[in-house]
RNA sequence: GUGGCCGUAGCUCAGUUUGGUCAGAGCGCCGGGAUGUGGCCCCGGAGGUCGCGGGUUCGAACCCCGUCGGCCACCCCA
């Protein structure tokens, strides 16, 4: 059998991968504008850092880390997802308030893979730390939301909800609690036996049972204590005043513990499967002092990369379009120009690739039809004795010149008519790092 | 973790119902048509232990079991 990637992993590979390279792009430029910088963080944690953070009831922690033991006998476990990783950071090395980071990292997690589901997948993520501010989750939320728009997403909807805090969701949770129990006969078993852990389960339940039991059942949103109902109205007009459209959903309860107040999912309408979530998060104003930190609010997202690309797939926006190379030197004289010309483009900023191997000239120019190459330079006999390249266009007619060898790199940038290694747009609308050419 | 469908060339698939020239097609790749000119076209070629292992049979890509992998749903999440 041949070697293959793990059950639930996938390859990258070129050109998908240009893609990726340009969505991170764009993620940056993005965030970075609004204050956010990059952090890296280690790939794998003590364990507890999950298990007091995301909570040993959650699944994600109950039956999804790859939890492994190093030969120091230290329990660690990959990462399952971006926020407490970034917060236990936070929690040792205490950067300024207010703390805006931003992640681009795999997670693991073991979980039965399906089409938008990895067992290792990738996120993007943001985490804003020290303000309670309601317009720092408008922030947060509006930054995806203009990030999906760039992109060219129109197919996805927001859906936001609170979860309360200390002060008002025991409360809740009784009132939930006891509207349930009157009609934990129609609850599907799962969620009978949770109703004394957690009641909230119950609520996005997507079987019909339940969807019937939590129909009428109270609302989180509308037993919030009066902090916390300030806070979600005014999150609610920040998203109006924005122009950002969601919806309020009661049942959106989110799988990790350590959420409080606003939570919000974004979903593509674009994708069929059930695994239609693009991007998801929420505030945590306990989970640093869950970690050990001193007493610290925080909102944070993640953006799951696959997904998103799978949900522009299904848009048809943000299409793979591979840098092409400015150059393509054909040599049928035994390479040893191929290999002065390529070098002399290369330290000449130009972008230009070659054929190997001696092949026959019909070869090595399909070689560089293929390579997306502008144009191709010739080198046989006949430019070796007038000390020439022939450079031929690779768009439309193919017309063709001859130019003195010494000159080469002088006549490709000539004959591009403009510039090839521009930078991104400054003005942050970017939809791609590199320039994108018209191809007739 | 539970349930269902699936696994044939690099890719997308036909063939499995009725076990016996069933190892095929398109695309891609390589070469040639064009003794120096790509894309289109024409001709030719390479490439497959029919996922893997076992079983039934005179004989299995085709039937049975197991296993690995993929997909779909549940669960949960990105």
């Amino acid at each position: 059998m041949a070697a293959r990637a793990p059950s639930g992993t996938h390859d990258v590979l070129w050109p998908e991968s240009t893609r990726w390279e340009s969505l991170l792009a764009l993620f940056a430029a993005h965030v970075e504008r609004a204050g956010y910088g990059l952090a890296h963080t280690p790939i794998f944690e003590d364990v507890k850092v999950f298990r007091r953070g995301i909570g040993e009831g959650s699944d994600v922690v109950g039956k999804e880390m790859y939890e492994f033991e190093d030969r120091g006998g230290r329990t660690l476990a990959l990462r399952p997802e971006g926020t407490a990783p970034m917060v236990r950071a936070f929690v040792q090395r205490r950067p300024p308030l207010p703390w805006k980071a931003w992640y681009a990292t795999p997670a693991f997690r073991y979980e039965r893979p399906q089409a938008g589901r990895y067992r290792q997948h990738h996120q993007l993520g943001l985490e804003a730390l020290g303000p309670s501010d309601p317009d720092l989750d408008v922030e947060v939320i509006s930054i995806a939301d203009g990030i999906f728009r760039s992109l060219g997403l129109t197919a996805f909807g927001l859906r936001i909800n609170s979860m309360g805090d200390d002060v008002c969701r025991p409360g809740y949770l009784d009132l939930l609690r006891a509207h349930l129990e009157e009609r934990s006969d129609q609850l599907c078993a799962e969620h009978r036996g949770r109703l004394e852990a957690n009641p909230l389960r119950a609520l996005d339940c997507k079987r019909d049972e339940c969807r019937a039991a939590t129909a009428d059942a109270p609302g989180l949103a509308d037993h919030l204590c009066e902090p916390c109902r300030a806070h979600f109205d005014r999150v609610r007009q920040g998203l109006d005043a924005m122009g950002v459209p969601y919806q309020l959903d009661h049942r959106l309860v989110r799988g990790f513990d350590y959420y409080t107040r606003t939570t919000f999912e974004f979903a593509s309408a674009a994708l069929v499967s059930a695994q239609n979530g693009i991007g998801g998060g929420g505030r945590y104003d306990r989970l640093v002092e869950m970690l050990g930190g001193p007493p610290t609010p925080g909102i944070g997202i993640g953006i799951g990369i696959e997904r998103l690309l799978l949900a522009c797939d299904a848009e048809g926006v943000f299409p793979v379009d591979p840098v092409p190379l400015d150059a393509f030197v054909v040599d049928v004289v035994g390479g040893e120009a191929a290999r002065d010309i390529t070098a002399a483009l290369h330290r000449a900023g130009l972008r230009a690739d070659r054929a190997y191997d001696n092949r026959s000239m019909k070869a090595q120019l399909k070689a560089a039809d293929r390579s997306g190459a502008l144009m191709v330079l010739i080198v046989g006999p006949d430019e070796v004795a007038a000390g020439t390249v022939s450079l031929r266009s690779l768009r439309g007619a193919g017309d063709q010149r001859s130019v003195p060898i010494d000159g080469v790199a002088d006549a490709v940038r000539a004959s591009l008519g403009g510039t090839t290694l521009d930078p991104p747009d400054p003005s942050g609308n970017v939809v791609a790092p590199h320039p994108r050419k018209d191809h007739p």
